[in-house]
RNA sequence: GCGAGAGUGGCGAAACUGGCAGACGCGCCGGACUUAGGAUCCGGUGGGUGCAAACCCUUGGGGGUUCGACUCCCCCCUCUCGCACCA
């Protein structure tokens, strides 16, 4: 156990409580000062804050203070991402409502996140289980039902029959449910759906358009939407008039290589393609086969296609040759038109499945010289293609589509594999969906003027049987708003992606009571400057967020077309090679940390171990490092208070170049080397958190620092005179203090005030290199022989070409080198590095 | 299978647009202070040869471009993540 620790429960709990009584982060609208809105995003109250999350709040306090420090006016709040599945769990298992389990979590973390000392208003603390928050986004709701932005339909969905609801897919691992581990079904049942899809080519083409958002995030996107351009278009039947079977492909061009298409098992064509008595029984039983498919077969990789011929068959336009029709699992309902015309000599699958019934194969693309693959899906010249054949796989794909809508066969089509949001759920702990079913009027929105419609309390959970809102008679029965007459409320929840799709705004104005948000406020603060989160919600909560805002924008409701112009995707924070987890019990509680060794080390541990963007491994030492740094500084600051604090202090003002400008330049070098240091460090670690940030090269540099304030303090006192070392000591200290204050808040508050600084550290500006201070005299110069290092010069910055390769080919340490060889070249790259080449 | 990212000391990691590989921290070794310390301060610490001065090797593997490559290009291996019959 280590000992002499400075005290830091003491100092947390002062300047916590401090800046509570002043009000230190509470923010307004102020035109006169640049913004940043700085935000995190907010937690799921599942029971205590973990190192996970403190990683994510301790990177947004640091930019939220800096940002103040650079004089930008920002907004940096938190709140509660309350209702949720983990609130009914727990009512299932120990009884307790889901209301007083999210509550009570939410008082215990937010006194947990206070004790971190995070700089959040939290005058603007945000719940989105309360009726305040949902109701405007249950009157949202409505504004695009009547847009026709919210659909209600039957669709085929996740359904644990063990715990007898629906599962998000994001509750779905492994074709399993995360809760029971029972199969998962699929099932067909009626629910709400946004209407994301036709945001899809929006959302898409802005992916290009966000420069401050990871790659990875992006393209991760780009694949969810999944794009693909291609043709629609109709396949005569053989005999039955009338019927044709629509397809899409995006390789038109290889239609000629058609050998016969297949529909998916579903596809509602099916009927009346089929007439005879045996085969309709045949087709049954094949659908039956299918729909039995456990969602684990159908993840594996190697799923046999199966299919089952039709005797009706279908014609090639583009040839007229007549090709038999098949049912077959490997064709889904839900994309395209839910058939296909089959290439197996340019599609594997298609290849795949002809090998397993026999059907002839075509090649209409000429393979390159040497290619012993099965389907061939490259670039090549057209082939066996009638009228394409010649043109390139491009040129024939527009040719095709062409021919196709001269001969009003079809026409050019854009699919997507993003499909709409459905949002309907089965539970009770989310918002209610504001519809009724009146028996005369059918589904009617509720009035506004009855928003919110209040999710009620009195409720039995039982993780059985569906909606349990559907057994509250006092919730289900109420008056229809169009005709008074009796109507039921749909007891279905919104997916808790709805509340978190619209939080960021709510904090602009959270206490506004005329609208989900004042206009003004928005306007003044969105899009948020700076998001960070876990990559894991690369995709969902993200591109959620994304579409509801350009849904907000066409309501007229706001301006912004993107909510998040800055992303920053944190890495997770594992331990003994696993994410943190209950489950794996390798939790490392916040509170554990905190005590032992104070919030602003636990802070700092985490930025100091990895790049934010990377996965942090946990380290026991790596903590007590972080620990031993903060007391160095503690330790020497106090040490130093006489020389450095107090009366000796120059007076409170302007810190930075105007400041540093009074600091005179020291008469000797090792002053001026320190004094160098100094100025080099605000730019390293401006720059690091500025550029990329790399907090922990910032750190690093800080430690440097400090590291070279013992040196400098051990220095011999003919070093530097007296009066310019207490000028540099109080330089540097000062320097360290800010330049760590955004890392570790309390520490430095602490010892800024026992300087005797009267004002909060956070209120002074960050500090600014002085150009003076950076300029070097001499510089050391590598000298290679044949790249490998031979000697070293110091010279003056910024020497003579010429006389730089003079002392190189001249040094002592480098002749012998050169001596038996002859030079070939010198090159010489100023102030740093002369590299002589020779040959025998 | 497709897409993206990553492989650097015993460990977490640095290295700007190609220019001293391993900053900083952990761990380890040594010294000082001390009754003692696992506290603190100072020093050392990639591998190898050597008494030493020095020299050789080293950024997953192999090739290439270049005076010079962790960095750029090609091939291969491994790992992580995302998508996974999307026509």
């Amino acid at each position: 156990m280590s000992s002499d620790r400075y005290p830091f429960g003491e100092i947390e709990a002062k300047w916590q409580r401090a800046w509570e009584e002043r009000k230190q982060f509470r923010v307004t609208e102020d035109p006169s000062r640049p913004k940043f809105y700085c935000l995190e995003m907010f937690p799921y109250p599942s029971g205590r804050i973990h190192m996970g999350h403190v990683r994510n709040y301790a990177i947004g306090d640091l930019l939220a203070r800096y940002k103040a420090m650079r004089g930008f006016n920002v907004l940096h709040p938190m709140g509660w991402d309350a209702f949720g599945l983990p609130a009914e769990n727990a009512a299932i298992e120990h009884g307790v409502h889901p209301a007083i389990w999210t509550y009570e979590n939410i008082d215990y973390m937010r006194a947990q996140l206070k004790k971190l000392g995070l700089s959040y208003d939290w005058d603007r603390e945000v719940n989105t289980c309360e009726p305040d928050y949902y109701k405007w986004e249950q009157l949202i709701f409505i504004r695009m039902l009547e847009r026709g932005l919210a659909y209600r339909k039957r669709s085929t969905v996740n359904w644990c029959p063990s715990c007898q609801t629906v599962l998000a897919n994001e509750q779905v691992e492994d074709g399993r449910c995360w809760r029971c581990n029972s199969e998962v079904t699929p099932r067909e049942i009626d629910g709400w759906f946004f209407k994301i899809t036709a945001y899809a080519d929006e959302l898409l083409a802005w992916c290009d358009r966000l420069p401050g958002w990871p790659e990875r995030v992006l393209t991760m996107q780009r694949n969810w939407i999944g794009r693909s351009e291609g043709v629609e278009f109709d396949l005569p039947t053989v005999g039955r008039p009338g019927v044709r079977v629509r397809v899409f492909t995006t390789r038109p061009d290889t239609a000629f290589g058609m050998t016969y298409a297949v529909l998916a098992p579903e596809h509602p064509v099916v009927d009346h393609l089929v007439t005879d008595a045996g085969e309709r029984a045949a087709v049954a039983q094949f659908r039956a086969e299918v729909a039995k498919e456990s969602e684990i077969e159908r993840l594996a990789a190697d799923r046999p296609k199966r299919g089952l011929r039709l005797l009706a068959r279908v014609v090639n336009p583009f040839n007229g040759a007549v090709i038999p029709l098949f049912l077959g699992n490997y064709v889904l309902t839900g994309y395209g038109t839910g058939a296909i015309m089959a290439v197996p000599g340019e599609d594997q699958r298609d290849w795949d499945f002809a090998r397993q019934h026999g059907l002839p194969i075509i090649e209409t693309v000429r393979r390159p010289p040497g290619w012993t693959g099965e389907a061939y899906t490259g670039d090549g010249i057209k082939i066996n293609s009638g009228f394409l054949d010649g043109l390139t796989v491009a040129e024939a794909k527009r040719k095709a589509t062409d021919w196709l809508v001269a001969q009003g066969l079809g026409e050019a089509k854009v699919n997507y594999r993003l499909r709409d949001w459905g949002i309907s759920r089965q539970r009770y702990w989310g918002a209610p969906i504001p519809v009724l079913y009146c028996d005369t009027c059918g589904m009617v929105p509720e009035a506004e003027e009855n928003l919110p419609v209040v999710l009620p309390r009195d409720v039995q959970i039982s993780g059985k049987g569906g909606s349990p809102l559907a057994n509250v008679t006092s919730f289900v029965n109420a008056k229809c708003p169009r005709c008074r007459g009796r109507a039921r409320r749909d007891t279905d929840t919104m997916d808790t992606f709805v509340e978190s799709s619209w939080y960021f705004f709510r904090y602009c104005s959270p206490h506004y009571e005329g609208g989900m948000f004042e206009r003004g406020a928005a306007e003044y603060w969105m899009p948020v400057d700076q998001y960070i989160g876990g990559i894991e919600h690369a995709v969902l909560h993200l591109l959620y967020a994304r579409f509801y805002t350009k849904v907000l924008r066409d309501l007229g409701l706001v301006k912004v077309d993107e909510p998040f112009t800055a992303l920053l995707s944190q890495g997770m924070v594992i331990k003994d090679g696993a994410k943190m987890s209950k489950s794996k019990g390798n939790v490392v509680s916040d509170d554990f940390i905190r005590e032992k060794y104070g919030a602003d080390t636990g802070r700092l541990f985490e930025l100091f171990a990895a790049p934010p963007e990377k996965d942090l491994e946990w380290n026991d030492h790596g903590v007590e490092g972080a620990s031993r740094f903060l007391n160095r500084v503690w330790r020497f600051v106090l040490a130093h208070l006489d020389e450095v604090g107090g009366a000796r202090r120059p007076a409170d003002g302007p810190p930075d170049r105007a400041r540093a400008a009074t600091v005179p330049t020291p008469s000797t070098e090792a002053g001026r080397a320190f004094r160098r240091q100094i100025h080099e460090t605000i730019q390293r670690v401006t720059e690091d958190i500025e550029h990329d940030f790399h907090f922990n090269t910032a750190i690093s540099a800080i430690m440097e620092l400090v590291n070279a304030l013992y040196a400098f303090e051990a220095m011999s006192p003919d070093a530097v005179p007296a009066a310019e070392r207490l000028v540099l000591l109080s330089e540097a200290v000062e320097t360290v203090i800010l330049l760590l204050g955004p890392f570790c808040p309390h520490i430095t508050e602490e010892l800024w005030a026992q300087l005797g600084h009267r004002e909060s550290v956070f209120r002074r500006r960050w500090p600014v290199a002085d150009p003076a201070a950076l300029k070097k005299e001499e510089v050391t110069i590598v000298v290679q022989v044949d790249g490998k290092v031979r000697g070293r010069l110091v010279v003056d910055v910024d020497a003579a070409e010429d006389r730089v390769r003079q002392l190189a080919l001249g040094d002592d340490r480098v002749r012998p080198w050169v001596a038996s060889r002859r030079v070939e070249k010198v090159v010489v790259v100023p102030n740093r590095l002369v590299n002589i080449v020779t040959r025998a």
